[in-house]
DNA sequence: GTCTATAGAAAGATAGAC
DNA sequence: GTCTATCTTTCTATAGAC
């Protein structure tokens, strides 16, 4: 079967997942036209359509693919100590979050844009990246080298803290990456209170 | 000089503002329509704009009246003990955010839709509040009752979990506000490493 | 101050040619 | 797979009557 001349699916594709992230998390969902991210990817506004079914589809495919991709490159050893765990979420959620922050402010922001049954599904997604966290702490608390007066809430709280780096990060600027993990670590060992004060 | 009938302007200036916060939190800013603001007000939609110069201009009066309002309601006092003005900090910032709700999600969400010049202004207002809750910090590791790595982070770390309240809590949920803000003033208190072990 | 009416621009999505 | 063309809807903002 011979190529349709102009034919580039093998990246088109691609190309309209990562403009349409980049423009919805720049200028908000619904302030985004099918024409501008048509025109960043290089091709008339009706070719959007041979990829995706729709506007709505194509945030919610964004976000899913955001959070299977999480979940998949956190991997956890639940035999490993629980500070050594903790040390290594933290470290991981700050790096991942930083190299996708798009997609981490979409994901925050445009869930009221889903509808019902998409939210839902990501609602779920989340659950599961939250709950991996609370295993930890929880784990910690039993061997106890942790101190925390409820899980789930010191799971909501040190996940909001650390992806709020992404709210004032900006490459180059005063700390590396490194450093700030640092940083962050040593807040996070103080919030559970783990023994081995640094 | 007679009042026109059926004018009411004293209720429906605040009504827009009231309305439009609440459907720019909850749908995003592009998202509404103005004539979907005045049908919640109960007026047309040609109506809004003998109250506002246009879409842009509300949505930047909703988050400068926001940030002074939260400036105006945080009052320190620089004489008393860093600890406790840290506790009074974390309280005040989850009780306000939990009451204005609408507003926080907004000034976080929707400064990307606002034009340079109106940008500048709100992020100038939002450092002026970060930079009281850094004061507090500097004046706990002067005062010896803090141990704290980077202050400039620590207090972003430290506002973006207290504000991470509004992405779960739940009237009438599991715990109430004044435990909530228990828990929270613990875990600020590990991270900045006070020494009043709880 | 509020209404009706509308100008003018832009949106999402589809049809049919190539 | 992509293009051009277009249908249909909706939007912001303004004008003029009351």
């Amino acid at each position: 079967m011979a190529r349709t001349q102009g034919s580039r699916a093998d990246i088109t594709g691609p190309l309209i997942r990562e403009q349409a992230r980049r423009l919805f998390a720049r200028q908000g969902y619904a302030a985004v036209s099918m024409r501008q991210i048509a025109a960043e990817v290089g091709v008339q506004a009706g070719a959007l359509y041979a990829y995706t079914k729709d506007k709505q589809t194509l945030l919610f495919e964004l976000l899913e693919e955001h959070m299977l991709e999480l979940l998949a490159a956190w991997q956890d050893d639940p035999a490993g100590m629980p500070l050594d765990r903790l040390e290594k979420f933290v470290r991981f959620h700050i790096d991942f979050s930083l190299d996708r922050s798009d997609a981490v402010f979409l994901s925050y922001m445009e869930l009221r844009n889903l509808d019902p049954e998409n939210h839902a599904r990501i609602a779920e997604l989340r659950g599961r990246y939250e709950d991996a966290l609370e295993a930890i702490l929880r784990d910690g608390v039993g061997a106890g080298v942790m101190k925390i007066d409820d899980s789930r809430l010191a799971t909501m709280a040190l996940i909001a803290m650390l992806t709020g780096v992404t709210n004032w990060y900006r490459e180059g600027g005063r700390l590396d990456r490194e450093r700030i993990g640092d940083i962050y670590w040593r807040l996070a060992q103080g919030a559970v209170r783990a023994e081995n004060d640094g």
